[in-house]
DNA sequence: GTACTTTCTTAACCTACATTAAGTGCCCTC
DNA sequence: GAGGGCACTTAATGTAGGTTAAGAAAGTAC
């Protein structure tokens, strides 16, 4: 069974015919590393998951500073939210770090998926209200903890991309630049 | 027409049995500020809808810092959404910090709206997509802005607060000490 | 009205992290 | 296999915001 259904039916059941619709109303692509997904100032019409590979969302402050807002591995889903819903631009960036297989489900069929399986509502719901929740822990993380604690999350969240991602991106979303991570890191070794 | 119908309106529409069938299966409750409807450590098994007051939501960091996660005014849902979801104990605090009329729904109520009314589904996950917006805004935000930045944020986000909530509170959400709010207040007024 | 508690202010001093700048290693690509 | 670009490191210096402490102001209770 693909990576999609089995993550859609962590939740919620579908049918076989529902299943092949809903295939139906995706197209899986192979991109390079480095590939720009969606660009900031695009308004969004995709939600993407991931088969293979590694994704990020970021935005790029005062045309200087990145923030990295997620990565996204093998079976999870990305998108920009804020321009999802609204359709105005976003801005954030996604951009394939690793060669990646994606599953892209448009803005348009989501809502058709929406009026023919209804169940999929409460799919979304739960996938929306975990992200929710991932989000208010990382918000209430950066206002209460050090960078070393939060290097420390991060690499509980994301095990497998500590080795795999240019540590500048773990900067970037733990939030210290690569030069002060990079003396926090020598000096956890130096431990 | 009640408030929260008011506000479930906005995004789904639902005959008038409906309402009543959704009315029946909550409960509206005064409380007075500083009452706790949640504690730290407890099982969330109500989300709550405010008619009229201010609640927050926080933690409290090494039994010292407190940090707020949310401020809800009249028309606004609160509630902690990892544990009403995982119904395992939480580590957020809601308080009413404004004498509040508050309409209840249990979790148990909630599931079996879902069932009876399927729309339903379609508005939390709506409602539950719009907090994940702010959410991330707000950490993108905690990750590129100054304290002062974030401050004119907090204005305009929630204009009505300025005046009525110790400013103590301000400080905690966007995530400073007192001290430093009440010298960054002093500045600002002197420009 | 007086006492008690909580909030707010001010100021001296401290620290986590940013900035700037220079140098090193390494992977590309031609 | 030489040159150019990135990612990473190191170190000096700078700063936003924290800590501590003490007093003033403002609620709140009796």
């Amino acid at each position: 069974m693909s990576l999609i259904i089995q993550n859609i039916s962590k939740h919620i059941s579908l049918t076989p015919e529902e299943q092949l619709l809903f295939l139906s109303k995706t197209e899986t692509h192979t991109f390079k590393a480095k590939t720009i997904l969606l660009n900031s100032g695009q308004v969004c019409k995709h939600s993407y998951f991931v088969n293979t590979g590694i994704l990020r969302s970021f935005n790029i402050n005062d045309n200087i500073v990145e923030h990295i807002l997620t990565f996204a591995c093998e079976g999870w889903w990305i998108g920009d939210m804020y321009s999802l819903i609204s359709q105005n631009p976003g801005n954030l960036f996604i951009e394939v770090l690793e060669d990646a297989e994606i599953v892209i489900l448009s803005k348009e069929n989501q809502e058709f998926l929406y009026a023919e399986i209804p169940k999929l509502e409460r799919f979304f719901r739960i996938l929306t209200e975990n992200s929710l929740v991932a989000n208010q822990e990382r918000l209430m993380d950066n206002l209460s903890l050090s960078a070393e604690e939060r290097f420390e999350k991060f690499r509980t969240k994301y095990p497998t991309l500590l080795q795999k991602i240019p540590q500048k991106q773990i900067a970037s979303y733990i939030g210290v630049t690569p030069e002060f991570f990079s003396k926090m890191k020598s000096k956890l070794l130096r431990k």
